[in-house]
RNA sequence: ACAGUUUGUCAGGUGAUCGCUUAUGUUUACAUAAGAGGAAAGUCCGGGCAGUGUAGGGCAAUGACAGUCGCUAACGGCGACCGGGGGCGACCCUAGGGAAAGUGCCACAGAAACGAAACUACCUUGAAAAAGGCAAAGAUGAAACGAGUGAGGUAAGAGCUCACAGCAUUCCACGGUGACGUGGCGUGAAGGUAAACCCUGUCAGCUGCAAGGAGAUUUGCAUUAAGGGCGGCCCGUCCGCAGAUCGAUACCCGCUUGAUCAAGUAGGCAACUACUUGACUAGAUAGAUGAUCACCCACGACAGAACCCGGCUUACCGAUGAACUGUCACU
RNA sequence: GCGCGAGUGGCGGAAUGGUAGACGCGCUAGCUUCAGGUGCUAGUGUCCUUCGGGACGUGGAAGUUCGAGUCUUCUCUCGCGUA
């Protein structure tokens, strides 16, 4: 699980992520960016929806997952923006751990997420 | 040995590295401790707690429940027993009050579907048509007038009468706290359906932690009796009413010590209760238990707390303990 | 989390406990037309069949009843309200 810090609190301020955020997708999950200039630390959360899949024990885990790839990937990633994770396939939770951070990875240069140095 | 019945417990473990939540201590980053379940689930019942009007009395309506005696904070739950059904048996299942309070329904078929009547038949009268008697036999149907067999009886028959058997039941005796059981003298003939309406008895005010903890200022209307309130009416009780603006919004509190858990003793067939000692055992708030690697084995099922408890129901890879039953073989 | 509702042919949607599928849309075949559309008529759940018929069918599993789409219980799926 990702810093308390690095997580959005309240409703309304995920719910400008969805509305005004740049989207990129791939067949697994949908990633939604935004600057926010307001703060100083980067904001991230996975969402799960019920209909990818029903129970909760699994979509606990399809987060958990991605959570810990975004945790080790946390150093590189530029501050001051707000990132959505919607997973959209149930595919997330039996594939390999090597196959999901390629895919990850390639996401998060898509959406140009990494710092400028680093691109 | 094989087949089977009931029931209890566990729900991968150990180590390393990097992380998450809470608490405490130093201090601004570390250290220590703790960190999902038997069903956390379904939300099907019952409570606590909070608000609503001190939720208090009566009536009506609505809903739930239904053998007896107990247990419990309470229950639609649990235990023991009674009745009924199933199994060779261990044991299992059982919404199990009332159909002589009333109403409704019983399709099709059938002469007739609950009122008793009479299609074929039988008997008597009659030339016949028909009239009268009778309800044993017949086909239909889930069910046929609701007491079977034999004898008597008769024009033909029929509980019409008798004997034996069965069912129900008033009363009496005995046993049991009781449901009820056993026996005896009598009496009787009631179709089914109440998970149809209903009757009888018992219980329930309503809303739910998104409850609630917070309201203040001002404007308009009303001026002590009209009106109003978290379902209806009456009593009783309480209160001025409506709009606008501001305040708060990852707030914080509620939020985890509780009908709590463990062990022992005593009572009880049991459910359970009493006492003593010990323990503190998640509290997140877009939501904390994970990732990677190594080893071992039985190769890891169903599944994630969201105010908290007691049940019920459903899901579940397996491992293992206990008690008991039947059949076969041997001693 | 809490509180509610629904499930019937391919689709929408009827059915008082008594032959399941009214009605509309769609689909198939025929007629009409030079052709298409429109219009009219007939048919249209699944399986087995000795072609007479039989069995299974209202999300699923039990129960009550002579008989369940309907009544009762459990369960699955879908949807709605509530900040």
């Amino acid at each position: 699980m990702i810093s308390f810090v690095h997580r959005f609190h309240g409703h309304s301020s995920l719910r400008y992520v969805y509305k005004n955020g740049q989207a990129v997708r791939s067949r697994l999950m949908t990633i939604k960016a935004i600057d926010n200039p307001h703060r100083k630390i980067a904001r991230i959360a996975v969402v799960v929806s019920k209909k990818v899949i029903k129970s909760a024990v699994s979509r606990n885990r399809i987060r958990r997952r991605i959570y810990e790839y975004v945790r080790l990937q946390l150093p590189e990633l530029r501050e001051a923006q707000d990132i959505a994770i919607i997973v959209s396939s149930s595919e997330v939770l039996t594939m390999p751990y090597d196959e999901l951070s390629e895919c990850l990875k390639q996401l998060f240069i898509q959406a140009k997420l990494y710092k400028s140095s680093h691109s």
